[in-house]
DNA sequence: TTTGAAGGTTAAAGTTTCGTGAAACACCTG
DNA sequence: CAGGTGTTTCACGAAACTTTAACCTTCAAA
């Protein structure tokens, strides 16, 4: 996975909690549990996440509650939704499709079933990409071929150094701090130091740059950070 | 989904239609909701659907009805029907009754399980792809005789493989993610581990690359996925 | 001109990802 | 139910990529 998703498990036995942790994490998203349902909402207010997994019984506030909690709120009232139940009663079922939940899973559910579900359900919401193709002087960046060409000639490049370069072309002109760029390029990792970004704009400066000593397209600005310019 | 599909949905539950229009238009759909069955008929012969959605209980005219007039009508009568049922003895009597319906889904049912049923569904009803033979370097890929020629002799190839190429070389020059590639080619088995998709490649790279250690058609992208090339 | 801070460069250590072969599994067919 | 074909998983090593840290250069303020 290239940029980590965030999953947020509100789930209060603490054992299903871990294994579902386990599981998410192996499949290589990031996890947060509550074990209780307050707080859920202020913290995915502030970071909010892809995606909801909620038991449907949980103190405090049940899973339900939570749910519709979720969708009356305006900045996440669009995330996606998967309960956690232990029956298959049709009450639950029905209140909880009532609420817009977006899938069910019955425990006891198998690890392939949780990862299977969670990333259909992720599916459905993906976002359609933004244009395919960005072009900015003499370079094309081709987002669905993940392909760089230069003044005519493919250029290879690793995927980090696509997603950099490709963030800084979409928005050119605009000056963003080393923070910043790990920030959108890095996401997760939290763990980088800022000067790794220095090392990635170098390598890409000696494959877009005809002249990397004088960047005529990623330009440094000291102080601040890096800007990606269209020349004339 | 190029295109987006119309789906017409006939439900006199407000609640019920405005949930269904959410997870369909969700997964891609064009959904337009009747709370009552007069006036579906007319409209689907002006913009004819692609499937129908209907509530065996309609007030004006009940979906059974509304089945028939479709089945009756020259303009939409091989438009595929999906009936909501509300109770599972219903849905006995309708497995058993011959109105030409292509599927039941029993309320209340979860968003996955919609459109999954939705999907399949389509699916069936698919015409067959006019390109059936994709032709890239001296490949041959024959969809309809579901045969693969190679440099002129002909390559035997099990079907996933088969299918999992012909996906890629139908797309070429586009990078798929081994998510990507398992909704795609795997369809309702969602419970394969990507690894299984290096699995295929590497068949498929044995049996039409001269050098499989390094592949002119079928590359890696690393970090990110494959992509089919076109050699010059 | 000195000096500290910021950015550039490099190589090596650390991690992840991919390719591979073999084994386990599933499913049909005879 | 044995044998065959196709599918899926697993574990390991090699290769590619990422990150760090150390050192070097440039810049601008005093």
């Amino acid at each position: 996975m290239l940029v980590k998703q965030t999953i947020f498990v509100v789930e209060d036995d603490a054992d299903i909690a871990r294994l579902v942790r386990y599981h998410l994490e192996g499949a290589g998203f990031a996890v947060r549990t509550f074990l209780a349902g307050n707080g859920v909402i202020p913290e995915s207010e502030k970071t909010p996440p892809s995606l909801f997994l909620l038991d449907i019984m949980v103190p405090g506030a049940d899973g339900l509650e939570i749910c519709r909690q979720i969708r009356h709120n305006r900045t996440i009232s669009m995330t996606p939704v998967i309960f956690l139940t232990a029956k298959t009663s049709e009450a639950d079922k029905i209140a909880g499709l009532d609420l817009g939940a977006d899938d069910y899973i019955a425990k006891p559910f198998s690890p392939r079933e949780l990862i299977a579900r969670v990333k259909a359900v992720l599916r459905r919401f993906e976002r359609p990409l933004p244009p395919a193709v960005v072009t900015a002087g003499d370079i094309v960046i081709d987002n669905g071929a993940m392909t760089l060409t230069v003044r005519g000639s493919l250029i290879t490049t690793t995927a980090t150094e696509f997603r950099l370069l490709e963030y800084l072309a979409r928005h050119p002109g605009r000056v963003f701090t080393r923070d910043q760029l790990l920030d959108a390029v890095w996401r997760e990792t939290h763990y980088v130091t800022p000067r790794s970004v220095d090392v990635y704009v170098r390598r890409i400066r000696e494959k877009i740059e005809q002249n990397p000593e004088e960047p005529r397209y990623l330009k440094t600005v000291r102080g601040a950070g890096y800007r990606f310019e269209v020349p004339k």
